[in-house]
DNA sequence: CCGATCATGTAAGTGGTTACATGATTAT
DNA sequence: ATAATCATGTAACCACTTACATGATCGG
């Protein structure tokens, strides 16, 4: 659904192939969306037979030849009308929650050992986004800093807050765990 | 790749057909695990070739026949081994986040008015929260409480947390933008 | 009479993943 | 030699959604 319009915001501004935004995909948006590559190639072909792309084939002689996507007029439209609209709310699906829920089923030390886990590929994501952090130039006044970059780093900002706030609670329930009572029917 | 243990854990204690299971989907868990009726009897099917459960059918005179599922013990076994495992990470997609970050390409105007609508969404899965939370008998002394209660109680907090997070998150992030420069090109 | 509740399923389609296929150039 | 980078794609498969199909009983 929201695949379309990550590229077409993508390809605002700049053109780019297929390989340029499989690039992006793993380092500028990746905090929120991710997406292989074969599904790319394949979105961009629907894209350009909806119009909302052209084609302009690169010949190279050091490289193979590439296809830079630019995004068209009933593209833009598009996506300004996509950045309008509120999107429906999206089903949950947090399996890590329902090994919580479900932690009565087992002892104390299992649910604890697998929450351990998990805090650790939190700690993990957000050093991630520390380092991506500290590459912003921090000197530069507020007013100074382009509108683009404001936006982007207000959701940088959001990860971050974001995983300090599952990783703190994780911490929490964890030493809440130790409290429970322990299963009499362990193994 | 959840949904069977979803169901394993649902159905280990007491049996359910395949309706119970869905009625338990849009109450129970339905804050961490969503599910459409049709994929539930596709997974009922499969887990019962597979032996993680058996099936008994009950006559009724009233009512449509149902088939009730039990699990057995390689179920049993199967869910406690996904009990003891951590999940892989999974892939980010928020498309949400996409629509701030390119929040450059419209006016802050818009990008308030869409965040304001997620506000909205958030405010009121919080409300159902909240209700759900007022329904747990709050007098009763912790130690008190079963072992099953104390962890489905900790799931229901992360939902309440979390969504208490989001929302102030949401709220600074609309105060924030007021603060961004004006698009030039506005239309 | 109508809608809700009980109860089970199939079929078509979409979005995404995994695996496969090709092949030149450049850096270690 | 080998791995990484550049560059494009197809095919099979899986999870999930939407829509369709059937039919009895019960309460307002």
């Amino acid at each position: 659904m929201s695949l379309p319009y990550m590229l077409l915001g993508l390809l605002d501004g700049h053109p780019m192939s297929g390989y340029d935004l499989n690039k992006a995909f793993n380092t500028t948006v990746q905090h929120f969306w991710t997406t292989e590559q074969s599904q790319i190639y394949r979105a961009l072909h629907k894209l350009e037979a909806d119009g909302w792309l052209t084609v302009e084939t690169v010949i190279q002689q050091d490289s193979p030849n590439k296809k830079l996507y630019h995004i068209t007029a009933a593209g833009r439209d598009a996506l300004h009308q996509w950045l309008a609209t509120p999107l429906p709310e999206e089903p949950a699906r947090e399996a890590w929650i329902g090994q919580l829920f479900f932690g009565h089923l087992t002892s104390n030390e299992v649910v604890i050992s697998v929450l351990e886990s998990y805090v650790a590929q939190l700690r993990q994501r957000l050093a991630a986004l520390e380092a991506l952090q500290a590459t912003v130039p921090g000197d530069m006044p507020l007013e100074a800093i382009p509108r683009q970059y404001q936006f982007q780093f207000l959701t940088l900002d959001y990860g971050l807050e974001l995983h300090r706030f599952e990783l703190q609670w994780a911490l929490d329930a964890i030493e809440r765990i130790r409290q429970f009572p322990r299963d009499s029917t362990n193994e």
